[in-house]
DNA sequence: GAGTAAATACTAAGGTTTTCGTTTTACAAA
DNA sequence: TTTGTAAAACGAAAACCTTAGTATTTACTC
């Protein structure tokens, strides 16, 4: 009886919420306008993305004037959580350590980022034994 | 003239390339076998899913017997590394330290986690810089 | 070589995703 | 009220994923 609703998003599904998380809310046209120019998506295709997404529960929508303005009805934090938590599952044996071992192994890490990964580590570090 | 080919597994894929990378290698009743009990797919599925991860060359096979013993061509290394950019790149801005301090936010993670994501960072960074 | 058991190949059904054309609706201007 | 325009709703085609039944092949045994 329970339904098997994975509750990721799909690839497009996925590109759509970006746009809607860094607008805060938009129109169908407002994402299209998001979109690269080389992503020649025709309008009703777009309508069709965020009628799914709205199905899904993954956004609302509000009548403003003749159009819709689509909301996300979870925080991208949220959602990054969710993905994070599901990947380390499948591929990294429900070990987040190794997930960030594998990161790190990345040799195009810049410097930068291997220094703010370090703080992060130290703050939430001390935020626990204070 | 570049193959738009995602390059990355489907779930079930995913599911079967698991059981090969523990197995090293092994036939369809190999993988069957490590499934879990609930999990009732016919052998003929998972002898489906197999030539599919052979067509699109993340396995290749050698005959054995009256049998193919299928080997992944990609190490879980290589395929955790590909994922982790992809996620990045589509989820977390194309930063790597924003997908850490998520992974960071994450209530559940426990202290042994956070000591051993420490030391591995702690190591990376001394490898460096020495 | 014929029989048999197991494996592979073929094929197809049913579901989901991605895309977009056509029709309907809502608002606004004349 | 009629007409024009932009958006939404509907429906459906094409691609791909998952599953599995049927047919064929393979290799071993007598």
């Amino acid at each position: 009886m329970k339904k098997k609703k994975s509750d990721l998003l799909t690839e497009v599904e996925l590109e759509f919420m970006n746009e809607l998380w860094a607008l805060g809310e938009g129109t169908v046209r407002d994402v299209l306008a998001r979109l690269p120019d080389d992503r020649n998506l025709a309008y009703t295709s777009a309508a069709t993305i965020l009628r799914i997404l709205e199905q899904k529960e993954f956004v609302t929508s509000r009548k403003e004037g003749k159009s819709h303005v689509y909301i996300p009805t979870l925080a991208r934090d949220t959602y990054q959580s969710r993905t994070l938590r599901d990947l380390s599952m499948k591929l990294f044996d429900d070990t987040p350590a190794s997930l960030v071992a594998r990161l790190l192994s990345d040799e195009e890490l810049t410097e930068e980022a291997l220094g703010q990964i370090r703080a992060l580590v130290d703050r939430r570090l001390k935020n626990d034994t204070g």
